[in-house]
DNA sequence: CAGTGACATCGATATTGGTCAATGTGAAGC
DNA sequence: GCTTCACATTGACCAATATCGATGTCACTG
């Protein structure tokens, strides 16, 4: 019936006590100036029009902030409040050319992010 | 001087002019409902205390939410929010065993949201 | 050098969201 | 059944932020 590994008991019936003992209590994790670091990565990406506008990097390559008004439908300023966004979090590059600012992605930022979040393993294919 | 690349002129004075016809303009990204779900994801983990928390859960591969108050520094009220938008977003499930909850990790959720950003690729090692 | 176009910044507003004290709920234990 | 314990829910408060009109800045154009 209750069943015994190493040295600790193990019921069917009745839920184990997370303070038997058994249970080594929370190891690990983020040390909390990495979780904030990490997180504000992921807040950037945590906002539908930034994902979009990140997705648009990421499919074109390099974009022009005159062509994420139409598609994102946001207005200007708003547009540049989500590439400084962005930017802020170190997920895109800026560069201006004349009048125009073009933004790229930065290689590796995010995958740096989830390595650091320890997952198990990341996308297959 | 000028370079010419499929009919288009690249010039290393001049900038570039986005709507000459060379430039496509945005092609691709996330749908809208598709940014909304994800980003719904990414938010989850915007957080810095959900960030240590779902790490706390990476870690112990299950754990009682009893033992994340001490070690996130949070109040009682403030652990539950968290782990209720954490399993909201589907990054963690919940199992009540007796007086206790314990939280484990959804497996491939969050490589699911990645592949779906479509990353060139995940992390190496 | 005056005009225009692209983008950033500012100021204001509305909404979202993190936090906790107080309270509710349901399971064990006596 | 009463008490205790773990967790959820509610309500209120405050901070952060998404949004946009108005304005500023700077590069190019004529």
């Amino acid at each position: 019936m209750a069943r015994w590994i190493d040295g600790c008991q193990y019921n069917d019936t009745m839920p184990e006590d997370p303070d038997d003992g058994c249970h080594p209590g929370p190891t690990g994790g983020l040390p909390p100036e990495r979780a904030d670091s990490l997180a504000a990565t992921f807040a950037a990406l945590g906002d539908p029009v930034r994902l979009r506008i990140y997705s648009l990097i990421l499919a074109g390559g390099e974009i022009c902030s005159c062509h994420l008004e139409g598609p994102v439908g946001k207005s200007q300023p708003t547009i540049s409040h989500h590439t400084s966004k962005l930017a802020e979090a170190g997920l895109i590059v800026g560069e201006k050319r004349g009048r125009w600012t073009w933004w790229r992605a930065a290689p590796g930022r995010l995958p740096e992010s989830l390595a650091a979040l320890g997952l198990p393993r990341a996308t297959g294919r």
